[in-house]
DNA sequence: GCTATACAATTGTCCGACAATATTCAGGTT
DNA sequence: AACCTGAATATTGTCGGACAATTGTATAGC
């Protein structure tokens, strides 16, 4: 059961994937109304859509779609870098913050799609921990953030950038100088300018419809 | 089976109570797997905590729920406010606003607990509507507030305050003035109040842990 | 080539069953 | 009387099968 969710999240499957209940079961060893609870739950967290009577598509985003998940990220982000800024002294965060900057900054040299992208959810996840809002950690954009970066995990483009890594930089600093404020200014810029990369790619990257 | 999470979310459950699926099936006659459907579904969005072997409960917040909430819901509405001023003047949106904010305002005399709360949801609903920001509208913590709304519902402390619906009002002139930036600087203020207003509170009101 | 009917695949929902676990309560002990 | 122990009970987690409703597809007819 909790093996049919990480299954799911783990980006085995691709967007726009049809998810067929029969299969699920099949493939994960349990029974129909177990995969549909899975399903449903997937549902409310946005990562699939469920359409009656056609069955369950692993949700794929359309330019519009990307717009607004950024749009809502960047106000949840900011306030989670300002918080994680704030706790940064406390127990062990200092160091796990600073070994998830350092997985991704690894990546400067060799940008490896899927590992990248793992490493960028693990990043934002920390924050987020660290940070100690339990409503933000359950938030839904920032699951489907992972959704995005999983459309684009072939092609390395929003993060291949060379300023990416720069601006993860920059809010790390301020995360680690416990400066709030400037974190949140690192975060909001870095997002902004993720969107400024986004309007910049064809339309044919993108789902239709949005 | 659509009744099922109307009748979860529309207040007829009281915050703390155990849901049990037998019952469920019995009060709206649908089988227990649709029941169960439904409760993962309300437990991913949060609207109840559903724990191993037993059960389901409607959620009951603490006082640390409600902070990490407010903070999370505040950095939305924000962004909610500043695109509703954008497009107010779009289509029917003047129109559908308005009518929204008089239903609040109507309770200015008589603050009847459940009807304000309502009114109340309904306000924020047309305000993410209008924005027109689609994954806004399925971001947990608009839900949860209509769960922290009827947590007060019997006592109306928090909204009869004098002050209350003088803030709505300054959102209200923000948005219709299509003054984004205003419109942000109201919501956030009126929510920084609320949350003061909230820690003035005694902790008898909350539920316990957190 | 296009339309319409028939067929196949899949989902939505129901029912009954059983194991796993939590809660309750009776009984005995200190 | 208060406290532990263990059986009885209630409820959940999961299974399997079943059937109607709906969608997608292929075949037959014009």
């Amino acid at each position: 059961m909790a093996a049919l969710n990480d299954g799911i999240q783990s980006g085995r499957y691709v967007p726009g994937q049809r998810l067929i209940e029969a299969d699920l079961t099949a493939e994960y060893g349990v029974s129909r109304g177990t995969v549909r609870e899975a399903l449903k739950r997937l549902a409310a967290e946005g990562l699939i859509d469920l359409v009656a009577h056609r069955g369950a598509y692993v949700r794929s985003l359309s330019r519009s779609d990307m717009h607004d998940i950024l749009a809502v990220f960047e106000r949840l982000a900011t306030l989670g870098a300002g918080l994680a800024a704030e706790r940064i002294g406390e127990a062990d965060h200092r160091a796990r913050f600073e070994a998830a900057l350092e997985r991704v900054l690894q990546f400067r040299t060799h940008p490896e799609g899927m590992a990248l992208m793992q490493a960028r959810t693990e990043f934002y996840d920390t924050l987020v921990q660290i940070g100690g809002n339990l409503e933000l950690s359950h938030s839904t954009p920032l699951l489907q953030m992972h959704l995005m970066r999983m459309q684009f995990r072939q092609m390395t483009l929003v993060a291949s950038s060379r300023h990416f890594f720069e601006e993860y930089e920059a809010i790390a600093a301020s995360v680690l100088a416990s400066d709030a404020r400037g974190a949140e200014r690192a975060m909001r810029r870095h997002l902004r300018r993720t969107r400024a990369r986004l309007d910049r790619l064809p339309d044919s990257l993108f789902a239709a419809g949005g």
